[in-house]
DNA sequence: TCAAAAGTGTTTGCTTTACACCCATGT
DNA sequence: ACATGGGTGTAAAGCAAACACTTTTGA
């Protein structure tokens, strides 16, 4: 977990291009994907005045680590925070800020000026997070003027600013693998669930069906749930024991 | 395989410093392991005007990618060129660069100015690459006035630079858990070798031992070696068959 | 009493591990 | 002949997949 600072909010982002407040050409995104029901989707940003989705993000400060920087970027921009990110690849070609750059139209139609050379019209290199959550919890995105934030179906992206669309299927990629019980058991659940919750969600990031009974073996050979109560739901069959992740 | 483009060369590492011929506040580093008989060894330079070692690495062009950075970095340093480097993290911490700082004591041995709030003098932030070779090959290494180049067990590293034995135990980590046959296959070993070798290979880097005849069907069933001739060293024993790796 | 969905047990088959034996080689 | 190390076969153990049956719940 990562403790948001967001002291330097005072200063604006015009101050900030143009006080060297940043590290220059370098930045940091965050790829978060959210679970529900049996879909998994990845949260996306668009700028009221540009075409293109990104993936939120943004710049570093010259007191700050990545990792804070992805914790605080994040917050600002979707007044997420507490996830589990994780730090997965660092995108660092020469032309990856060059196509569909929203940068320049940003700053316009922002009013706000900064040198024709800044270092943000230039090239800048990203390291990518990511992170899981439930996304039917009610999140309040913030009320910016500015931009707007969305679900997308991972399979079906729109178009998308920079290299994002790579970033995103790079950050799926990484998440396949390294699906343990310390990102599943971090926000994509609530507290209490059942089993065939936990099975639905293996089912649906992995993209593969397992049985019943073999999944629920399997899970609880790992010692790291412990059974709880049943849930009736008031369905017409046996109610289902709810379990929760122990802590290690 | 990246390709070395050496064509920078001709300006001095003060010129590059002095005319923003960098990326300001990145740099890449290369874990290289090196493999012999038993042994799993590191790669680490250093500058003679320098107490502390450090693993190869440099600074990043601002037309150059981080993938080519590291490449030609490796190779201006150790002339070693054709590894299959591999990214593994980057480490951005604030106050990584704080410590054991050699940049000063440097560039005041090789009587270069530049401007004391200079970049490289503040904070940067490292891509961390690594690759594998058989260290027995002789490589000859840059005869330089500035540092020597040798090669240090995993076990019992020496002082070092910066952060960088952090780098190279993450290194390590990633190596046990992402060896694959691309990573074997492809420069730590002769084109023809044992199945002793490749086995004591695979122990030496996991640090655990494996049952001959079991190893031997294991990575036979991969369908990933062909059997050649065999080997006759003039010991007394068997003569073992010798095998390649299969282009896939 | 029935359908639906969850819980639990058992059988089967495969992969990994362990043990055993045989073969080639130079002294 | 014999010691040394490599090649190969087989039994035992462990794990995962597939299948079958029982239990609970509300209509």
């Amino acid at each position: 977990m990562m403790k948001v600072d967001d002291s330097k909010n005072k200063l604006s982002l015009a101050e900030l291009l143009n006080t060297k407040g940043f590290v220059e050409h370098v930045s940091v995104d965050c790829v978060i994907f959210g679970f529900n029901k049996d879909e998994l989707k990845v949260l996306l940003l668009k700028y009221h005045e540009v075409d293109r989705w990104s993936v939120p993000g943004g710049f570093v400060f010259k007191d700050e680590s990545l990792d804070d920087a992805a914790a605080r970027t994040l917050y600002e921009r979707t007044h997420l925070e507490n996830l589990f990110l994780q730090q997965f690849y660092t995108f660092g070609s020469v032309n990856r800020t060059d196509e569909n750059n929203p940068h320049r139209q940003l700053l316009k139609s922002l009013n706000l000026t900064v040198d024709p050379d800044h270092w943000i019209y230039q090239r800048f290199i990203s390291t990518a997070y990511f992170a899981l959550i439930d996304f039917t919890i009610s999140h309040t995105f913030p009320d910016t003027n500015n931009e707007v934030c969305a679900w997308f179906s991972v399979d079906d992206l729109p178009e998308m600013a920079f290299d994002h669309e790579k970033i995103v299927k790079k950050g799926l990629d990484f998440l396949r693998l390294n699906l343990d019980y310390n990102v599943v058991g971090s926000n994509l659940l609530p507290e209490k669930f059942t089993m065939k919750e936990l099975q639905t969600l293996y089912e649906t990031i992995l993209g593969e069906k397992f049985r019943r009974n073999n999944f629920q073996r399997k899970v609880l050979s790992l010692n790291m749930l412990q059974r709880l109560e049943k849930l009736y739901t008031g369905s017409a069959n046996k109610a289902p024991y709810l379990y929760k992740f122990l802590k290690k």
